[in-house]
DNA sequence: CATAGAAATGACCACCCGGTCATTTCTCCG
DNA sequence: CGGAGAAATGACCGGGTGGTCATTTCTATG
């Protein structure tokens, strides 16, 4: 009556969420998909602000003004990739975390290490948004991100130091959160080096699958052998190669 | 004659080379700090692209063609306070380095932690230019920074390393380059925790002075237990403060 | 076929960017 | 004071950005 509200507004619901206009969700889902791996691509290998809405929509090759009504925004945009993507994490990470729970603790990291850098490898986009993120400051949803996931993460590791102390084959004296954090660090690291062989340090993380998965094997080993309640000499400084 | 040459071109030099035209030495001392200073913020707070050279100006409340005349271009004047900070940098490093050489490893490895940490702390500018190119691909300069700073941070630990196991403080079967890796990449998480909350995963990394060196210290411990020798059970879970 | 509503379009906008350069202002010396 | 050279200036440029919206095209139904 009053206000005859010309504007069709897609309902403004919460202020985290990322739901797109309904013209999106009725578009033909194979074209959903084409344009969600284009975008996040972009993001992916320019970060948020260098990412450019042109470049999407000229590599798409549709109207920019489409992209525009299916999101509002480019950070609209972000933030519908940005839920998916951690929705799309989650399952994998709970599927390795309940997987082999009876195992010790050594081949527990060893798995998690190899499946970490699987899945780096084959989600490139997410985790580069993920690495940009951890230092650039003015990602939108930065803090939501990081909390949800990074927690997820060491509480992960922890329970997982936990466990193998429990188990007797980690040192009881360790302290869970410092392990976990000394893991974190070390795998991030890896998987970064992985991508970089600026960042590979001579390690041969970034060269062939093989060599990496015995650099990954040895690094992990490594870790163990630090936790371990007493050395295990058998794996030896050159024992390296599976 | 032929080409009068009209454009007094400050020499071309090395490509490398970051020197200003001459007219920036010439400056005033205390002007040459102060433009330094707000150009090293704006870089470090905002990373090379989002970094603006309006915004300089604009604080520095000078014209925007001045810089250009000092720098040439946007890219000049990051080549000029890159190499200046790299310079900074290697003095405290190589000091670190030199001091104390005859001690035992763990005090070694504190030492080292602590100092970085301070250094963080004491020039967050460069440590936030350092952070965003780990991660930011087209940063200029940035296979150069990389490759230098990091090779020589991670030489050092294994050196640091290799050193230990000639006193017998560390596990002889331990590969040292692997060693470094977990080193580097544990102070590298730790000092990027101490700025941001967020990723400080419960540690305590970034309260107070006080708390940071007792949780510094207990990294650096972990990091030490799982390489030395024997469990040295002193210095158990709880025992944190130092 | 007619037509209503959904979807697609791309010219256009204001804004900011790095960079230029003719001009003015300053400084110092004879 | 005069003048030369160094230094400072800021209007201006082309180009890219995220975002808008009146218009056209498509599609489904009566």
């Amino acid at each position: 009556m009053d206000t005859p509200s010309p504007t069709p507004r897609p309902a403004p619901r919460s202020d985290l969420d990322s739901a797109p206009g309904s013209t999106f969700n009725n578009l033909d889902p194979q074209k959903q998909r084409r344009v969600l791996d284009e975008s996040l691509r972009e993001f992916a290998e320019n970060g948020y602000h260098q990412a450019s809405i042109n470049r999407i929509v000229g590599r798409l090759d549709i109207a920019k003004g489409s992209l525009f009504q299916y999101f509002g925004s480019k950070e609209g945009l972000f933030r519908h990739l940005f839920r998916r993507a951690v929705d799309e994490i989650k399952a994998p990470l709970r599927a390795i975390r309940d997987a082999d729970s009876a195992e010790a603790f050594p081949q527990r990291l060893k798995r998690v290490f190899t499946a970490s850098a699987a899945f780096a490898q084959a989600h490139p986009f997410l985790w580069g948004i993920y690495r940009r993120m951890l230092t650039q400051e003015d990602f939108p949803l930065r803090a939501t991100l990081l909390s949800e996931v990074r927690a997820e993460a060491l509480t992960f590791f922890r329970e997982l130091v936990e466990l193998g102390q429990k188990q007797g084959s980690v040192r009881a004296d360790l302290n869970p959160a410092i392990a976990a954090f000394v893991i974190e660090a070390t795998l991030d690291r890896a998987l970064t080096a992985q991508g970089s062989p600026l960042l590979d340090a001579g390690l041969g993380l970034s060269s062939d699958p093989n060599t990496r998965q015995a650099r990954l094997d040895a690094l992990a080993e490594a870790l163990c052998q630090g936790f371990s309640v007493r050395s295990v000499p058998s794996i030896a400084k050159g024992d390296v190669n599976a």
